[in-house]
DNA sequence: TATTTATTGATAGTAATACTATCTTTTTTT
DNA sequence: AAAAAAAGATAGTATTACTATCAATAAATA
């Protein structure tokens, strides 16, 4: 016996819902390896197809494209850490406590027991930390937007930001400090990776504890209360 | 007569150098005009052959691939910013108004008198604001940073990192906040045209005076000095 | 159980992309 | 005027990003 959690995405992502069916799995599990092992660029349908021994055909059944596959992932993603933080910070009352659970969670969400097994949390992760902002630097941005197709991430935003100001009302951008935490730990995480030149963070293997320092100096100073 | 400056980039980052000759200005000018209008997965470089009344062979000269060329104008935006930096801060002694003024430089890049008839420095900001973290977001990261792709934006955020530490010699990670600034900036204005619910930036039109303001109310709160 | 329906597989085909190669013409340098 | 360099013209290839069609198989339901 178990307790399972299902995470649903936008409908408008796929044209056949991949989490009912076992090729639909496959196409999760082995685009988050592939992707990964790859990168975005590299990955098409045709190798996934080959991966799964499926054909392209089939797996244009589930998704129109490459790209919204990718965005698929990343809701599924968001709707994850979404999941997690709400999870994690039950029966908190202080919100200065509830934010650096939301980090910590936010940054280690690969090393939370897996809820699922066709998906692997700690690829999605890196992918999401390596090719995230490829979800939203297109050019079909503002009509995908419009559809609906970030709000995993904004409502993620969102309820940081109510956070943010719960600990100090008078913090002037909420929402801007919210987006730039979790754009920040992406990023951070990734020059620590490819770019170390960039940030402070010199041990290889603990770049993801040394961020979330990094993340909590900030929000610390940034958040304590003063006089104006 | 006129001064002119001359900005040079890494010379891995072209076969033969574009800046010396008729063709290779029109393939800089007219890869950003369009960069900036169709997106950088759109662009090819038959497209861009047509446009200029040459030919994909000859373009191929100039660059070894798109994504090379977009390093290439990356490298020269940079080190736009670096020289427009320079002479802005020039003179000045206190190193928060220094800051104060990189951050107007380069958020206002657009707006300064064009140094170069083949650059449409306001066109290439937007590219920069929305392809910019392309730059690097790719499996060939690390051996493009080894042949030192990145360094004129590396160079950039120690020049910023160097004046963060005389601001305030007890913050911890001037680097990794110089680092954020310059890609919280890009993504701030990005956020404010496309996602506009992830941050408190509402005036259409003065988006980056509005990114200006809320970076300055970020530095000014984290450098202050302050015991301990 | 038979029958309809849905799902997947197999195969083919197309336009566009990302190049490489070669040869000719034009322009520039000496 | 000759030599060298740059650009144009053209062709060709492997891969990508799809769309279309039809057959085989599995699942649902009558």
């Amino acid at each position: 016996m178990s307790v399972a959690i299902k995470i649903s995405v936008n409908v408008g992502l796929y044209l056949k819902e991949p989490q009912n069916s076992t090729l639909g799995k496959k196409i999760l599990k082995n685009s988050i390896i592939l992707i990964d092992k790859n990168g975005f660029e590299a990955f098409t349908f045709k190798k996934l197809a080959e991966e799964i021994h499926s054909t392209e055909a089939s797996i244009y059944r589930y998704f129109k494209n490459k790209h919204i596959l990718l965005l698929y992932l990343f809701n599924w993603y968001w709707e994850w850490v979404n999941y997690l933080i709400i999870f994690n910070t039950k029966n908190i009352t202080a919100p200065s406590i509830k934010l650096k659970i939301i980090l910590h969670s936010f940054l280690h969400a690969q090393k939370e027991n897996p809820s699922t097994e066709f998906i692997n949390e700690s690829a999605l992760h890196n992918i999401v930390i390596s090719e995230g902002g490829k979800a939203y630097h297109t050019k079909m941005v503002d009509d995908e937007n419009s559809k609906g197709f970030f709000s995993s991430y904004i409502s993620l935003v969102n309820y940081v930001s109510k956070i943010i100001k719960e600990i100090n009302p008078t913090f002037k951008y909420p929402n801007a400090l919210a987006s730039n935490l979790f754009e920040m730990s992406n990023n951070q995480v990734y020059f620590a990776r490819h770019i170390p030149s960039l940030n402070e963070v010199s041990k290889k293997g603990e770049d993801v504890s040394e961020v979330e320092k990094i993340l909590n100096y900030f929000t610390e100073i940034l958040l304590e209360k003063r006089l104006k």
